[in-house]
DNA sequence: GTGAAAATGTTGTATAATCCAAATATTGGG
DNA sequence: CCCAATATTTGGATTATACAACATTTTCAC
């Protein structure tokens, strides 16, 4: 009776090297395959494999010539976002930048595209304090040398690069803001709802802070909810997307007084 | 009589592009030539001389077929250069990280020797929470699902990726913690000071949060004197460095009773 | 406008990395 | 010790990238 060792085990050599492999990583943030052949003493096409296997298996982002530590946060790399699909980000961040006016304070929160929305800001230099709970953001906005960003405390969601939970509400709680812009999951008639978890009590915070609400999302997401929602069609002033929501949830708009912008 | 505009205002274009490179390069590790080039419709080889200028810049790390960040954790801005230095700083982020017992409460500051701190506790996934106002530490600490991270609120510092600020102090000084660990940019016999503005006060809260303090500091940085101290040697329980102090230096630690560790 | 300078694009060639398949070496169980 | 399974190496065809030289476009001061 052959022992299950085969499937525990599964040899040390290459275990080890795998290992060292992600440890380097952890370390820097690229290694170049010539570099781990000559250092192990193996071919390359055996440091290939293992790069292979490794990420298949989630642990590594690969490239031409070496692989790469996995982004930190949530951030789909350039091959899985669609290209038009970012363009469309582009275009809705671009008009929720214009409406901006200089002097302004804000509340953006976490999500792809907040992050548009932040490098346009940056971008145009508008002079405006943003309070945030999105690293991403912060960092985006944090090139341009006119914008003061302040971030919420809270704690750290690695898959989001942003922070949640009660140090954030209450932080939230103590500003008041002349507008802000948020992403969603979903928007229906019942209003925007969020599938990620914690999401929604930054979401539904910024609504009560903020005297003007914009919501920024992207046509895929209209006639869907998520899991839980966190406000209804009224607490939103417009609706900023790449296209404008069929007859029955533009109808619902309408009746809320939910202005629709279309980017483009 | 020609103006030197040419040098302030050296195109919009080609600045605003790279700025975006190094954005992208915070948030994910790695680039490739081929996606930026798509995504900005340049063609292949602009991005490349972008990369080239970048990378004798000293902001980021060339690869073939793309580029990466840069193993140090702090992210630099154009003035600065210093990249180099990360191995004696590695291997005082090892030693410090293996002070931390599991179960542990942690205050982190920013500072490329932290991050490498960072790194390590959460490739040991040494059980833990820690309190940081640094991104990077953050992002690091974020990977390992066993280490509880909370995000310090306050105004976004981007040079050094970190937030400094009243609300930061007034944050840390509503908690308590087993340890800090910290970095500075000089030490003295009078004590540990730090140059970048904002960050003195910082540290001075973080050591009058925790009931043991942890100064780690590369050998560059001894006998020096920063912008402004943060404390006297009594306030450290040990320092940790690549290299024992001199003699004067020495003297004085041995006199304040600071433990001296040094790495490999 | 106009011309010079900078930035970008294009092309061709050298170099490097990938992929594939077959051969060889290593490992662990019996 | 041998066998079978798995790793690893090797070589050559294919593809992607690097680099340099030159052509083109854009920018901006005049």
């Amino acid at each position: 009776m052959s022992k299950v060792e085969l499937s525990i085990r599964p040899k040390l050599r290459k275990r080890e090297r795998r290992q060292q492999i992600l440890l380097e990583l952890r370390l820097r943030p690229h290694v170049r395959i010539s570099d781990l052949s000559e250092r192990f003493g193996v071919s390359t096409e055996t440091i290939r494999r293992d790069f292979e296997q490794l990420s298949s298996d989630g642990l590594l982002d690969r490239a031409h010539g070496g692989a790469s530590a996995l982004a930190a946060g949530h951030y789909p790399t350039f091959d899985e976002r669609a290209a038009d699909r970012i363009e469309e980000r582009e275009k809705i961040g671009r008009v929720a930048a214009n409406l901006v006016q200089p002097g302004e304070t804000l509340m953006i929160d976490s999500g792809s595209t907040t992050v548009q929305l932040a490098r346009f800001l940056a971008f145009d230099g508008t002079p405006c304090t943003v309070v945030t709970n999105s690293f991403p953001v912060a960092m985006a906005l944090g090139q341009s040398d006119t914008i003061e960003v302040i971030v919420c405390p809270g704690d750290y969601l690695a898959s989001e690069a942003a922070v949640i939970g009660t140090d954030t509400i209450e932080f939230l709680d103590r500003h008041s803001v002349d507008r802000c812009l948020i992403g969603a999951s979903a928007l229906s008639k019942g209003g925007p709802s969020e599938a990620v978890r914690g999401f929604a009590a930054i979401k539904r915070a910024m609504l009560r802070r903020s005297a003007v609400s914009h919501l920024l999302i992207d046509r895929e997401k209209f006639g869907r909810r998520g899991l839980s929602q966190f406000g209804d069609l009224g607490d939103i002033t417009s609706v900023i997307s790449d296209r404008v929501p069929d007859d029955d949830l533009g109808r619902a708009l309408k009746g809320a007084k939910v202005e629709v912008l279309v980017a483009q």
